[in-house]
DNA sequence: GCATTGGGTCAACCCTGTTGACGTAAGGCG
DNA sequence: CGCCTTACGTCAACAGGGTTGACCCAATGC
């Protein structure tokens, strides 16, 4: 199979169920099957059973499994961004940037889990690249010095979501085992060999909690510090 | 099959091959199968057959493929604080384990990618929360901040290292094709739309770089202002 | 030395992604 | 209006995946 996937298409067929495939369609109904069903729902057999096709005329739209995550991660960056304008406060802005992000991977956890970590270089993508580095350029901040920590920022958002997206993708049994470890975990352990966890005890539980608002708010700080150098210099 | 995996196993039978099975022996082969040829590699037929077994037989020491997975997750992390001892610079030492947990990670990206964002709840794993949170006490943290802020910096040190990780962990040609994306998105772009993007165009090709230490950097940075903050109070 | 049982082996099940060949119907064009 | 081309949906097949239950041998405790 040459696998060639067209720009634009020109004929297109119904499928034996009477469904026309699109590029849009199959990205959307991959969302709802791994939203509805679970990461491991998406198969390119199920989704071609999803969309009343031959699972192997995904082949048409895209190159590969990889090809087709790409897609997914793209959208979910657009669905997460849209709507989006920045503010004057370059920090509450990137803040929301962060917000957002974190909730589009967390309404596709699943599909999330398997992108996260990729560059999908697509629009969506691009265009919030754009708006990243333009906030970090109102800032003050040169070229530079705004491309690199433009950079540590959204690679903390992204890792710390992807984390998360992660957690929340696991089957409920694993994830229960996971998040009950902080639970249960300091109980039986010796005060003697571990001294500063059982100083902090009282406070493990929390440790099931997301630390993903802390580390961003940890991280605009010393943004807005070194902006503030900056200023003063 | 029931899958019963004993904590002390007594009777050990040698294979078909001679080898004497053991948890050990079965999560150093993984690692070393997934060092040698790739993430892929690593299938308990393949492990089977590294090991000169019948692929089954690992059954009898792992529940399933999460379980190892987990374990060997945890190997990692001993691996990579072995030997470490925090010195008297709570904000060095912090940074010295930020840069073992990603060496470690590093050292077998194809696993750490698989394991990265598991609570192994194994003894290795909390033996470093135990030093992480040490630390940040005798910075002078309340408990309930030392545990809280802990959680924030291993966040981003494990996802930032699990984002890596990954990285590394894909295909030589996929990587290329995301890493060179920086590289190439760029040139195409219209400076009118994407002002920002055509400001910075020269840092750009960095942003395929590892933004880890900068990102930590940040984080540390925030953290001893706070500490500092704490101090004068 | 005998009984017990841990654990290595085998066969089988159903899942997966991906391929090449095939043919049908859609669309451009005369 | 009808032919020709070709896009693309379909089909069969392959190699590989995790996991299971039944089987039975041999190492161990007594």
């Amino acid at each position: 199979m040459t696998t060639r996937v067209p720009q634009e298409r020109r004929r297109r067929r119904p499928t034996r169920s009477g469904v026309l495939l699109s590029e849009e369609l199959i990205v959307q109904t991959a969302l709802r099957l791994i939203g509805e069903h679970g990461p491991e729902a998406l198969s390119v057999r199920r989704l071609g059973a999803a969309l009343g096709c031959d699972p192997t005329a995904l082949y048409r739209y895209f190159h590969g499994t990889d090809d087709l995550v790409l897609a997914i991660a793209d959208r979910i960056i657009g669905d997460a961004m849209a709507g989006f304008v920045p503010g004057d406060d370059w920090v509450a802005s990137l803040r929301e940037m962060a917000l957002r992000v974190r909730a589009g991977y967390l309404a596709h956890p699943r599909a999330a889990a398997m992108a996260a970590h990729r560059v999908t270089r697509r629009r969506n993508e691009i265009h919030a690249v754009e708006t990243g580095i333009g906030l970090l350029l109102t800032a003050g901040f040169p070229p530079a010095d705004a491309a690199r920590l433009y950079l540590a920022f959204i690679d903390t958002v992204l890792s710390h979501a992807a984390t998360e997206a992660a957690f929340h993708a696991l089957p409920p049994q694993r994830r229960e085992a996971d998040h009950g470890s902080w639970r249960d975990v300091y109980q039986g352990l010796d005060p003697a060999t571990y001294p500063s966890l059982t100083a902090v005890r009282a406070e493990l539980p929390a440790m099931a909690d997301s630390s993903f608002e802390q580390a961003v708010d940890l991280l605009l700080e010393a943004l807005a510090a070194r902006a503030r150098a900056l200023g003063q210099k």
